[in-house]
RNA sequence: GGCGCGGUCGCCAAGUGGUAAGGCCGAGGACUGCAAAUCCCCUAUCGUCGGUUCGAUUCCGACCCGCGCCUCCA
């Protein structure tokens, strides 16, 4: 099945296609590890963890690289203020990063590669830049690209460079004093910063004295040296690299090394939080491990982040974490009925049935599947199985039939990245003495002794737990 | 100012040139000793105004409103 995703450049939903017989190249501009990444990064990299599993089920072979970025300005300044070196400080936030990734159920990159490991592909890449007239040092000592020296420059955001020159008249934000570092035009960026007073032991040396790579330079020299100089079919990102993080890139790449960076162009819209910008002013700019305090399953924050589509913002709330929840109980539901009914207990399920199987045929399932391959249509892959699940297909199927839905449901959930009946600890944490007391009352009911039962289930209520009969067993819930 | 994205049921949200998926919440019903859970069931003409068309929420134009980038923010 070939899946589908919009480009950035060509603004166009296009089909991506393998190169010959050898992987698809992809890369995505990964964490600046300075701190927690926190939900609206994640939104970003789960979506890009979610094409990847798409095109594993869709059959495709992938080289996903996703680089750490350890050395910048909020790296260097973020681990002096903490009197670590830049090594141990940009170390315990990629352990941190790794961590989240995990609770969050991303699949680990093929490669991870370091900014601070390619210090001298970045230095080569400036030389060539400098070589070819494209860069030049200027009077603060700095490597600067020269935009101007770059016909193509725009091409991405389709900006015109008479727009640039003018930008900080015309741009929103405050003037850009360019007289404030050597560059010869506003539009100019650094591609190698002279040392400064305030970087530390940070710097290395290079043929234009000691300094450190620029943010830019860093992206292009790692996807050289990780695809072997190769052009790339995808590259992702958040929306906000498009520019100039991307252009930039583009404009480095190919004036260096004289061929297309990259085919296919692909942005994630940014998070909002209760309908605000997210900031720290706000106190809305939320960690993963912030959420999960609050008693949010991973699951559940997952589901919320890529339920919806990649190309909006998503406005994030509180609200839309427990329908996500809600909904997620809804599958889980269906998922332990349709398990039932072969026999089994949900104990296995992930294990059993949510994998990578390159199947043909998704059977009732086929629609939510191939929603997932059209430009990654979460919401409408989700409005399949729901429809499905109320057209309560069950009763109607034999071992067979259910056996393949479950096959079917597995496949989707693992290009989803949800597994179902994780929340196994809160049963599992529930005191004996609660147990006893439920079971008393579950006896008293079946005595009807209800004036004795409702006694013993207040008394569960007022220790902070809730039963939920069924007609032959019973359940014992945490009270929010 | 430039480049973009969007305005669909209370909230979230998909979608199509032929009269609107789904989730959450809510109403009603079944079941239940009661409750919960569960099951059933109910709720929109798609920002405004024009145009094209046999027919537009879907195409075009204008307008209103919201948002993003144009500062080393995913």
């Amino acid at each position: 099945m070939p899946v589908k995703l919009y480009d950035t450049q060509t603004r166009a939903v296009k089909t991506l296609a393998q190169t010959s017989d050898r992987p698809l190249y992809f890369y995505c501009c990964g964490p600046t590890v300075y701190g927690p990444a926190h939900i609206g990064n994640f939104r970003t990299f789960l979506i890009q963890d979610l094409l990847v599993r798409v095109l594993k089920v869709a059959g495709y072979s992938v080289k996903h690289v996703r680089n750490i970025t350890d050395v910048d300005d909020k790296t260097i300044r973020q681990s002096r203020a903490k009197k670590q070196n830049l090594q141990e400080f940009t170390n315990y936030w990629t352990n941190k990063f790794h961590n989240d990734c995990k609770i969050l159920n991303l699949l680990t990159p093929s490669l991870e590669p370091r900014a601070v490991e390619h210090i001298n592909e970045m230095i080569q890449l400036t030389q060539k830049l400098v070589e070819k007239k494209f860069a030049y040092q200027g009077s603060d000592g700095s490597v600067y690209f020269s935009v101007k020296s770059c016909k193509e420059y725009g091409k991405l955001n389709r900006i015109d460079q008479s727009e640039l020159k003018t930008q900080n008249n015309n741009s929103a934000g405050s003037a850009n004093l360019a007289d404030e570092y050597g560059r010869e035009s506003i539009s100019d960026f650094a591609l190698w910063k002279s040392r400064k007073e305030e970087d530390g032991e940070n710097y290395w040396k290079s043929p234009w004295g000691e300094g450190r790579p620029g943010w830019h330079l860093e992206c292009s020299s790692m996807i050289y040296k990780s695809f072997d100089g190769n052009t790339i079919d995808l590259h992702g990102g958040g929306i906000d690299l498009s520019f100039p993080h991307h252009e930039n890139e583009i404009a480095q790449s190919e004036s260096a090394y004289g061929k297309t960076l990259c085919n296919h162009w692909f942005h994630c819209a940014h998070l909002r939080v209760e309908n605000k910008k997210m900031s720290k002013s706000f106190k809305n700019l939320y960690t993963l491990d912030e959420l999960l305090d609050k008693g949010y399953s991973p699951t559940a924050i997952r589901y919320t982040l890529i339920s919806s589509s990649y190309r909006q913002p998503l406005n994030f709330t509180f609200d839309g974490l427990r329908a996500s929840q809600s909904a997620l109980t809804k599958i889980e539901r269906f998922a332990k009925a349709l398990l039932n009914k072969l026999g089994k207990d949900t104990d296995n399920f992930n294990h059993d049935y949510v994998k990578a199987d390159v199947i043909k045929n998704h059977g009732l399932l086929q629609d939510a599947w191939e929603s997932l391959c059209n430009n990654l249509n979460t919401a409408a892959c989700l409005g399949s199985i729901f429809g499905l699940i109320g057209s309560n297909p069950i009763s109607k199927m034999d071992a067979e039939e259910s056996e393949n839905l479950l096959k079917s449901i597995g496949t989707i959930l693992y290009a989803l990245g949800i597994n179902l009946f994780t929340e196994t600890t809160k049963d599992s944490i529930i005191p004996n003495a609660i147990l006893e007391l439920a079971k008393a009352r579950w006896d008293a009911k079946q005595n009807k002794d209800y004036a004795k039962a409702d006694t013993l289930r207040n008394k569960l209520k007022s220790a902070g737990w809730e039963i939920k009969d069924s007609s032959a067993d019973y359940e014992i819930h945490p009270i929010d």
